[in-house]
DNA sequence: CAAAGCATAGTCAGTTAAAGTCAAAGGACG
DNA sequence: CGTCCTTTGACTTTAACTGACTATGCTTTG
């Protein structure tokens, strides 16, 4: 039996489909149209709309606020980033975190300075300086979040704001 | 969807594009024509032409009164960027990063791509996922080494912007 | 010339409109 | 019956908008 969290996952992915990869919904009103409490449209999203199945969502609280949710898309040289975020667990090293990096660059996806950013942001140095102990696991979060993100922009001179 | 506020804030903007930097309007002026109360310019100018992303402004009451708002004129990205890793400080918040970040963008010192990238690797969705209680000391420490991997980048010849 | 009047802009606290968080209760299913 | 997912609602946070009151600088007038 189909749950409401489920009907609501599915008709926020027809509402992506038909608008090309970014939607914006509003949340008291998507509520409203299904009858239930507005955080649950936050359990949805923060449960079906995640990194790892390749959305990225932003939102903004107050008047004219929203929750955006966009799908990074697929075509080509796309699906295989999007392969390496699926496939690359919760846990990776500073290594190779590289190796896939200097991939990356190899194979043209990303440029030069966009390898140093990331990098930058994902080297042990930042990590242990914070003295995490879950080091890994944390590099594998920011690593995937700055692949998703790039996936997310430049089709239709889509705003990152 | 576009609050007022925004409808607002874009006009002016290309106000000052039309003019080359420098624009001087009305209060009650623009109000009447936005059809809000004049108060909504004030916010308008205090939340969006801050010093902080790069504006300043001047005003003057009684007859004749105005407020003239320039765009500042970065024309050494590389100082720029220098100037505010270093003038950074050891805490930043996820807001003030992204104005940061678009002010880059804005000035064409980095990319909307490489824009994506950094907010998304120092996004709250991040490091609160993370369960860092030091949030923004991390956030700024990731910042900052991301700039400066930048900045390394374009010291071995690459494309300056 | 001083005072009064008018034309501006500024401030700030209060209201409204969103969204986020979190823990507790409910329910499905092995 | 225990566990995991779903559902709920009270409370918090943030942003936009409003209006009454204040401050300042011209302009006119006695």
């Amino acid at each position: 039996m189909a749950t409401l969290s489920e009907v609501i996952e599915e008709f926020i992915k027809h509402m992506i489909d038909d608008t090309n990869g970014t939607v914006e919904i509003q949340r008291n009103e998507l509520a409203n149209y299904f009858r239930c409490v507005p955080s649950q449209i936050n359990y949805v999203i923060s449960t079906r709309f995640t990194t790892d199945k390749g959305y990225y969502v932003e939102s903004r609280r107050g008047g004219g606020g929203h929750i955006r949710i966009k799908r990074a898309n697929i075509d080509k040289p796309r699906n295989y980033l999007m392969h390496i975020i699926s496939s690359m667990g919760d846990n990776i090293t500073q290594q190779s975190a590289e190796v896939f990096i200097n991939n990356f660059m190899d194979y043209g996806v990303i440029s030069k300075r966009e390898a140093a950013i990331m990098i930058a942001a994902i080297s042990n140095k930042i990590l242990v300086s914070m003295k995490m102990p879950d080091r890994d696991k944390y590099r594998a979060h920011i690593f995937k979040n700055m692949l998703i993100g790039l996936l997310t922009v430049d089709k239709e001179g889509s705003d990152i704001r």
